[in-house]
DNA sequence: ATCGCACACGTTATAGCATAACGCAATTGA
DNA sequence: TCAATTGCGTTATGCTATAACGTGTGCGAT
C-alpha cells in the first residue's frame, strides 16, 4: 500500500503528527487543527485511518495515539513487524524491527494455523534520559 | 506478585472472566454483575486493577478488554512476557510465551538503556477454524 | 482500648476515545 | 450523462476510563 497524494485533512492531520515530538490522541490532534477548520473528531478520524493505511502513521494500541512513522520514505509495511517503546514519563517513542522476532512469532502462527493480520509490540517503560 | 485471597468483587470479577469463553470489556462484565449488585464501572475497574497484579487476568490493549490468564496455578508474571493472538472472528485468544522473543525484545531495551516495566504483543487475525 | 492507617467499597459526575448515520460535493470512468 | 466512489462536514451517540467524595472495616501501635 504505497501512499497517494495526501487530501488536505490528511496533510493537515499528518503533518500535525511529523511535527509532534510524540504521539497524540485524536482528540490533541483536532485540538491543533481547529484553526485550519476541523470541528468534529470524524475530520481527524478519517485522515487517520487513511494515514494508518497508506503506512505513515502507526497507532499505538496502548496509550490510544497516534505516531508519525519514524521513516515515511520507505514502506513501512515492508518492513515486517514494528514495535515501540514508549517512555512513560517523556512521551517519547522509538521504532524498531526486529527479524527474529518476526520470525518467532510467524513461527507460532503458523503451528497454530492462525491467520495474523496485524501485529501490536509495545513496550512501555522509561527511556535512558528518563531512567537516570 | 502471588494473589491473596481475592474480595469479594474481585472473585465475582474474576469468576465472570473465567467463565467466559473469550475476552470481555469492563462494561461487559459490569453488565453481568448488575444481579449481584454492581452499579457503576468503577465497581469493575477497580476489582480488574487488583486482578492485573496478582496476574491472574490479562488486559488487551488493542481490543480494550480483559480475559482471564491461562494458567493461574502458576505466577504468570514469571514467564516473561506474555503474547496474545486475538481472532477477529470469534473473539477467542490464545496465550502464549516465547523466551526467544522475551530475550530479542531484552536485547533491543539494554542496547537503547531503555527501562521496560510493560510489554505487550498482540496479534490479530483469524484462528485456524475462522480462517477456513 | 482506641487511635490512626490502609484498604475495599459505593456513588455521582465527568473526562477521554471512537463511530453511526445523514447529506453534499467533486472526481472518475463506463 | 449517469453511476459509482471518495472525501468532506455535521449532529448525535456510544463506549472506555477515571476523579473526587464519603463510608465502613480490620488491624497494628501506643
Amino acid at each position: 500500500m504505497n501512499a497517494p497524494a495526501l487530501t488536505k485533512n490528511q496533510a493537515l492531520v499528518f503533518e500535525v503528527l511529523e511535527k509532534a515530538d510524540g504521539p497524540l490522541s485524536a482528540y490533541t490532534i483536532l485540538d491543533k487543527l481547529r484553526d485550519h477548520g476541523f470541528r468534529a473528531p470524524l475530520q481527524v478520524y478519517r485522515a487517520l485511518e487513511k494515514l494508518l493505511e497508506y503506512g505513515v502513521v502507526h497507532r499505538l494500541e496502548s496509550i490510544n495515539a497516534f505516531v508519525a512513522c519514524a521513516h515515511p520514505e520507505q514502506n513501512c509495511h515492508s518492513h515486517g513487524i514494528v514495535a515501540f517503546a514508549i517512555c512513560e514519563s517523556c512521551g517519547h517513542v522509538m521504532e524498531f524491527h526486529d527479524h527474529e522476532v518476526d520470525h518467532r512469532l510467524m513461527d507460532w502462527t503458523r503451528g497454530k494455523k492462525f491467520k495474523a493480520e496485524k501485529t501490536t509490540i509495545e513496550i512501555r517503560g522509561l527511556c535512558e534520559a528518563c531512567a537516570a
